[in-house]
DNA sequence: GAATCAGATGCGAACCATATGCAGCTGCAG
DNA sequence: CTGCAGCTGCATATGGTTCGCATCTGATTC
């Protein structure tokens, strides 16, 4: 559950320097007030709380969500609730990187590969391009359209090799 | 549910065609139980029910695997069990096709890609060769071994495009 | 073929992540 | 400032998976 990165490119909520981000940014309190308006919900403290949470980690699950965010009183089932209404209106997405247990990003930090080892349970990231040939390949084929965006791809990371 | 597939590759418990399987392939029921026994488990009845369910269908949940067995008088539990043993000895793999639902599959079945689409639920596959390129960029890349055996991805099918 | 026992099973209940009903609270439009 | 639709906390339900325990059974031994 520790992913072993050091700041992460698309957080800035936290941050102080504002990184180059997607559409629908969450650039700071202010801007995710905005954000969540403009999408048709209301700017409270819990989601604020809950957006923060997001873009200051890449990819969480909704206890370490609430795990973040109970000192200010928020409590599980709003969590959930928060989430639900964020994916709904497109600020976060799912993925599933282990079973049993979603975890839950912001779409607007940049795109990028999901690496699961099956042996440790580490997540490691690397840059999306590196499936865009097969994605197309895969279109082609098949007319499916793969979404290169956050994919989850199982194997063995390069520790865990015997 | 379902994955509008007449007859894949692989099967060959049910079927009066043996197929062309790799290691550890399930050809009949002799061969299951002998499977079974070199693998240190005992060749029960329920065992080889649920081996003969994973061999005539591609990917499967738990509680479609009981309600297939059923009426053999097997129980949900036991299936949980039994699918738990076949995956510790090598037979059985879990896919995560859909959020908070593990599906099975047998190991020897050929290799191939799942297409989950997020618009309809639809699994649909693809031959496992397309994601060899991209597996090979990510190994070179981040020393990450892609198991290219059965990944999942997500996306949209032809028919959802809109 | 009968005895033996570790391992397998059925049954029920526990468990964990997620969802939901409801009453009270709060952002924000007017 | 006020009203109220929309949120939230709390408690409880749900759905998938796991576990404890008593009973049963496959396979080994005699």
């Amino acid at each position: 559950m520790n992913e072993g990165r050091a700041g992460h490119p698309g957080s800035c909520l936290a941050a102080q320097v504002p990184s180059i981000v997607t559409v629908m940014a969450v650039r700071s309190a202010v801007d995710a007030a905005a954000l969540l308006r403009s999408a048709g919900l209301r700017a409270t403290g819990s989601r604020l709380a809950v957006l923060r949470v997001l873009d200051v980690r890449h990819h969480v699950t909704a206890e370490e969500v609430a795990d973040a965010v109970a000192e200010q009183g928020i409590v599980l089932s709003t969590v959930y609730r928060t989430l639900e209404h964020l994916e709904r209106v497109g600020v976060v997405r799912q993925v599933d990187l282990t079973p049993n247990r979603r975890s839950y990003h912001l779409v607007s930090t940049t795109e990028h590969l999901h690496l699961r080892c099956t042996e440790c349970g580490q997540i490691s990231e690397a840059d999306a391009v590196l499936l865009t040939g097969a994605a197309a390949k895969i279109e082609q084929a098949t007319g499916f359209v793969v979404d290169t965006r956050h994919p989850v791809l199982a194997g063995r990371c390069r520790r865990c090799q015997s």
